[in-house]
DNA sequence: TAAATTATGCAGCGATCAATGCAGAAACAT
DNA sequence: ATGTTTCTGCATTGATCGCTGCATAATTTA
């Protein structure tokens, strides 16, 4: 009755050995990603996923297992395709001030890039997920991604210290500290609905500071 | 069975007819806030309020009409116990620079003073509630909450033109966003674990950057 | 004491939650 | 053809969701 319609990844990946998958496993993921991105984890049903992948729950639970490891690689998945992109003049930036400033502007640009009604607004990884405090994988990649993203500010700024860019008077860690807060803060506001033009000036503001900040 | 123990508030505004509370109303309100505070709207289940509650469901509904028209009682709760505190010296303070510091190191007190476990972290307001594109009277007082917080510091800022403490070259709209997206990404930050300590650093740190926005 | 009023505990409502059992369907191998 | 393997749809599981009906308890009023 139903058409094979997998991409390449899987009929290469997998022996095709038995009745082949009725839908894009990929295809099925990506919706999957955007459903989770826009209500949270919590908030979403597998109802809601079925709908969005365009599949039953049996095959839902068959390709990917349960609910938190679907979460898990839609998560993944987020990352593989978005985080590069946030970050990339980030790291390519020859100045800590210039890689500040971008990902300040890129972040901005990201979380309010969506129109909120079908394209999710905001930060995937800002949502809070479940119980934090467990030792679950999914809590501990979660809690690892936050401190990435902190240690790559710190790290930059260090080798601004190093280059002689940014006084050694300045408190590296609380700086990224700021950084961060100010990232996840953009999170929340495009959420509640803030335009992109709104976080892009607050962002440039922000760097307005920056000479008093490296003294 | 049970005895009266009510406080004297719901003694005066009622006419005692019928058979007493035997909770105090006061009481089992703040403890739901507490709950509402930690787990958010949405993750909330009635059997968490009425436990922490010490009551049934059937005197809660008696008593609180339904689960939204009680998480709005709760947020009022929450307003009147805690928004002064964090905006007193704002409000107080002489100068901009010093009621915009105050906002920033009294905030980062309060996202981070409890404990986590029991005592909530972050701020009630910033948890995502429901579906926020509705038109319901709660989903209405969230937004003027948001709104108005940002209009505070947009007011104080203008003052702070007129009375010559500011650059009129300052852009007080984004710069007030800046502010208010910070404050927000400090209750993302206590909740996911990041201490006292290190956001009154980072409070601090942005307060450096002062005399650069002020021009 | 009797009636009226309000609150409580128990039990259960229909709906939805995440997750599964099972039989048949669709591909392979032999 | 026959068997093996894998996937799909349907129906359903037990648990929990927000919420309520009902009988009874506790109080005031008459």
């Amino acid at each position: 009755m139903q058409k094979h319609v997998n991409g390449d990844q899987d009929r290469v990946a997998r022996p095709a050995r038995g009745r082949p998958r009725s839908f894009d496993r990929a295809q099925s993921l990506d919706a999957a990603m955007r459903v989770f991105w826009l209500n949270g984890y919590a908030s979403t049903a597998i109802s809601d996923l079925t709908a969005a992948m365009g599949i039953g729950t049996t095959s839902l639970y068959a390709a990917f297992g349960s609910k938190e490891q679907l979460y898990t690689e839609a998560l993944q998945h987020y990352l593989s395709l978005y985080e590069a992109g946030v970050w990339s003049r980030f790291k390519a930036a020859e100045t800590a001030r210039e890689a500040i400033e971008a990902l300040l502007v890129d972040t901005a640009y990201f979380v309010a890039q969506g129109s909120g009604a079908e394209d999710p607004l905001g930060c995937m990884t800002t949502h809070p997920v479940k119980d934090d405090s467990d030792n679950s994988a999914l809590a501990l990649l979660m809690r690892s991604l936050r401190t990435g993203m902190f240690d790559r500010v710190k790290e930059r700024l260090s080798r601004a210290v190093h280059e002689g860019e940014i006084s050694t008077a300045l408190d590296l860690g609380s700086f990224a500290r700021f950084i961060i807060t100010l990232q996840n803060g953009m999170s929340v506001q495009a959420r509640a609905g803030v335009s992109h033009a709104q976080l892009d000036e607050a962002a440039k503001i922000t760097m307005k500071g920056w000479p008093s900040w490296i003294g």
